[in-house]
DNA sequence: GCCCAGGCCTTTC
DNA sequence: GAAAGGCATGGG
């Protein structure tokens, strides 16, 4: 099946480049985006955006790709603000929406992220996925299925050390075996902060994967991940003296509130970019 | 050879 | 509770 939305407020590009994603191939004119199970086909022509994916799989994708949510407001709330950085970002990268992505597929994903770069953070979830997740096939062409918690904690660390996961071997082993034995149940139903907390309990998983985890697993929009980037950000636009990241993570929730989340998006992206 | 990447864990003070 | 090392790996 296949359904289109304003290009404005949905850019592939954008939206799938700017990290809180691995498991996207651009092939061309489109890009091919993988979650949890499934896969579909996005390309953006003149003023749409066309999504197409497999019959069943219509309502999925509308959830995972956010369409529900106006992102006009959000876009004028952050240049609202004034801080030039931010109103280049949001104007510029409109197109840039917050996926809702596999809770337990985030918190492996951003385990491997950690001290990491974008590229090599690709390769090692894709090898990840070819040798624990199940082939299937999308169009005629292959591919793999993030694996479950059940194949993630049956691999072992050794598994983890040859898919290039490097030190992060036994976090993701842990982590794993410990989400088999007591599930997510117990992140369920809780505010922001508190399921921050309670995610820094698994190994491997400090405040900012657990801020990541947190907004792109859990839609909770209030969070601001610090990673280098956003460090960078803090001295360079936004004039902050502060060098402890939870410092730094109180100042941007404390003055973006609610669109903490969209806003951290908007600025990581826009630096990288070097807009 | 260096430094950096969507940091976290452990040890030490 | 803060500060400092160590850590796998590949790109620039």
């Amino acid at each position: 099946m296949k359904f289109d939305y304003d290009s404005k407020f949905f850019d592939p590009e954008q939206t799938l480049e700017c990290g809180q994603t691995f498991r996207f191939e651009k092939c061309g004119s489109f890009y091919k985006v993988y979650a949890s199970d499934k896969a579909c086909k996005v390309e953006k022509r003149e003023n749409k955006t066309v999504v197409e994916c497999e019959e069943g799989d219509g309502e999925f994708f509308y959830d995972y790709f956010d369409l529900a949510r106006d992102y006009s407001d959000i876009c004028e709330r952050a240049k609202s603000f004034s801080f030039p950085l931010l109103t280049r970002a949001a104007t510029a990268c409109s197109g840039l929406r917050l996926l809702n992505q596999n809770r337990e597929e985030m918190i492996y994903s951003f385990i491997v992220s950690q001290n990491n770069n974008i590229p090599r953070i690709k390769g090692v979830i894709s090898r990840i996925c070819r040798g624990l997740g199940e082939k299937k096939s999308f169009f005629g062409e292959e591919y793999f299925t993030f694996p479950t918690t059940v194949k993630m904690a049956g691999a072992g660390a050794e598994f983890f050390k040859k898919a290039g996961a490097g030190y992060r071997d036994t976090y993701l082993a842990e982590t794993a075996d410990e989400i088999l034995k007591r599930g997510l149940t117990r992140f369920e139903n809780l505010d922001g902060k508190t399921l921050k907390k309670e995610l820094m309990t698994l190994k491997g998983v400090g405040a900012k994967v657990a801020d990541c985890v947190a907004l792109f697993g859990f839609g909770k929009r209030d969070s601001f991940p610090v990673d280098t980037w956003i460090e960078k950000i803090y001295r360079e636009d936004f004039g902050g003296t502060e060098k402890d990241r939870e410092k730094i993570n109180l100042y941007f929730t404390r003055l973006f509130g609610d669109i903490s989340g969209y806003v951290q998006q908007y600025l990581f992206y826009a630096k990288r970019l070097n807009l």
